[in-house]
DNA sequence: CTGAAAGCGCTTACAG
DNA sequence: CTGAAAGCGCTTACAG
């Protein structure tokens, strides 16, 4: 069988006491003490057991992940470095793919509570912000990569509205005037954020974007696809588009190929994200890059800053975006229109 | 605070004894107390301690899933169906990326151990095989998505074999009689085995495919790129080129445009995951489909068969490929040869 | 049908 | 510097 706390204590015939003091590394114990009981722990290939220390107040060393869903690209990344933080520090991470569904929230949220998960990353929307009040009152919590007005969290999120303005500046200068742009769903709030910063940097020089040049999609590839191509078959089509999504992106190009409009010849295509999907089509797509590491580690460290020390003060990080100019973006080029 | 099993007793006036078995429904309590008690913990909203029941013997309902990396999108869209399966069923998963290192796989298992949990699906390569003999010692375990020779485990694996098979009729339909593969490293089971199928069925129709028409790769976008950049350098150039995995081909796709070469009126690529990354690149690739699907829910369904029952006999489940015909390939066109 | 008691593997005041 | 004892929230024989 596994060795407990009692097999150490008695091989080195002192008390559980003391072997869980050398532990943790607390109280005084004569260093001679020390060294033998940590010698005959390793002799037993003695593991303390989590669960028992969890069940004495301590930690579990386990956070939560909640996000639309792990299949996605952008979160496939954004969980390999929350994981990669959390394993330096010693916890590890349950992933809960939502797809955005408050009843899946509501049950994952559940699940983690009975094992008394240490802290939760809220990467997921959700309808009902009863939800998130509940979620966060019941254990530490913070929300990566959106916004939540109106409610006091710690929150880590990319400059979506910046990153939005790059974009825009990018095609402005390549001499584009008529854009669109192709929006997830409303309740998004990254996305929502992507739009007001791509329009404000375009009224700064002028240009206004009308709200029908602002397609709303739903979040698969496909429906990327289909909006695009009804954008494409307009009489007066725009010269570039922006999509607030590399898998969004994918799909423009897809429509654009499939009405033999070529990219980025006759179509400049600007995507959010910068996601291996981003390197892959053809042409690859300039990107408005994410910093994906430094958003996981960044929710990491907030979340076991917010219960290793006492932390009253909700704080807020948001974290620069960067664009990443790749083939599907050129000169705006008149004779094509 | 939150309402432990003493709470509940109380309230209903029986002890806890009575609580517990209500809750696990075991030993004959009376409908009357049955109801109650359940009124009761709906009240004071109780949800049993997980770490509580896991230190009593009980399960922790916490499975670990051993994998290279869950940014790599196959790894990812076997992630989402692991977790599907296991939510289905009351289970959540730690996912684990071990860059198929073996130190970061020790120091995962090790976790893992000490927090309990019920099963570990390894999904990941490793190059000390003692490593496996002590995890699978210590918990139930099952091997997903690869063979591990002479050695007594629980496997749920895609016909790798009949999948290079596929691969190769396919092209050997279109007429195609120079080929090249591009293969991950020879320590990957699942890599060699799609090889030899594929060798194989050249073989059945009399074409042979020498040593140096399988280019090894590691496991990056960019090394497909390079490799297949070096093949199709040759004065001699095949017609078709197989490769292992859709990031492979991805990059061969890259390669062969930066060649001038089109794919497939020159070029057929043929790619094997059929992942997302399949049908974002240009053309789409032709790729022989693993049932993620059913991987991931036969891994999860076996391991817990495995501890819910006694199960001595190990099991061995292999899952049927599909080829999924996409742009990449076309008939053999001699002309540009 | 129901409950008292021991035990799971730890931690933590408290006493010495 | 070290240990006895209570307690964390459950489950499980065992007794009645």
């Amino acid at each position: 069988m596994k060795a407990t706390i009692y097999d150490v204590a008695r091989e080195a015939g002192v008390s559980i006491a003391t072997v869980s003091k050398v532990i943790n590394e607390k109280g005084k114990i004569s260093e001679e003490r020390r060294r033998e009981i940590f010698a005959i722990m390793e002799r037993l290939q003695y593991r303390p057991s989590v669960i028992a220390s969890a069940l004495t107040g301590k930690h579990t060393y386990t956070l939560g992940l909640l996000i639309p869903d792990i299949a996605n690209p952008f979160f496939a990344e954004l969980a390999r470095s929350v994981e990669d933080r959390g394993h330096q520090l010693g916890y590890s991470v349950i992933i809960c793919s939502t797809d955005n569904q408050d009843d899946r929230i509501g049950q994952y949220v559940s699940m983690l509570k009975q094992k008394q998960v240490d802290g939760l990353m809220i990467g997921t929307g959700m309808t009902n912000m009863d939800l998130l009040r509940d979620i966060s009152a019941a254990m530490p919590t913070v929300v990566l990569g959106r916004e939540v007005p109106d409610f006091p969290a710690h929150t880590v999120v990319a400059g979506d509205f910046g990153g939005g303005g790059l974009a825009a500046r990018h095609l402005l200068q390549l001499g584009h005037r008529r854009m669109a742009v192709l929006a997830e769903d409303e309740t998004i709030s990254s996305s929502r954020d992507r739009v007001r910063g791509f329009k404000q940097a375009l009224e700064d020089s002028g240009i206004s974007l009308p709200e029908r040049d602002v397609l709303l999609c739903r979040h698969r590839m496909e429906d990327g696809k289909r909006v695009a191509a009804g954008l494409l078959s307009r009489v007066e089509r725009p010269t570039a588009v922006f999509c607030c999504n590399d898998l969004l992106a994918a799909g423009a190009l897809q429509a654009a190929k499939e009405a033999g409009i070529r990219v980025p010849e006759e179509l400049s295509v600007v995507s959010f994200d910068n996601t291996i999907l981003a390197s892959v089509t053809d042409p690859p797509l300039t990107s408005v890059a994410q910093p994906i590491e430094l958003l996981g580690a960044g929710a990491v460290d907030l979340l076991i800053k917010e219960f290793e020390q006492a932390q009253p003060a909700k704080e807020r990080i948001e974290l620069r975006t960067e664009l990443i100019v790749r083939g599907s973006t050129a000169v705006a080029n008149a004779t094509f229109n």
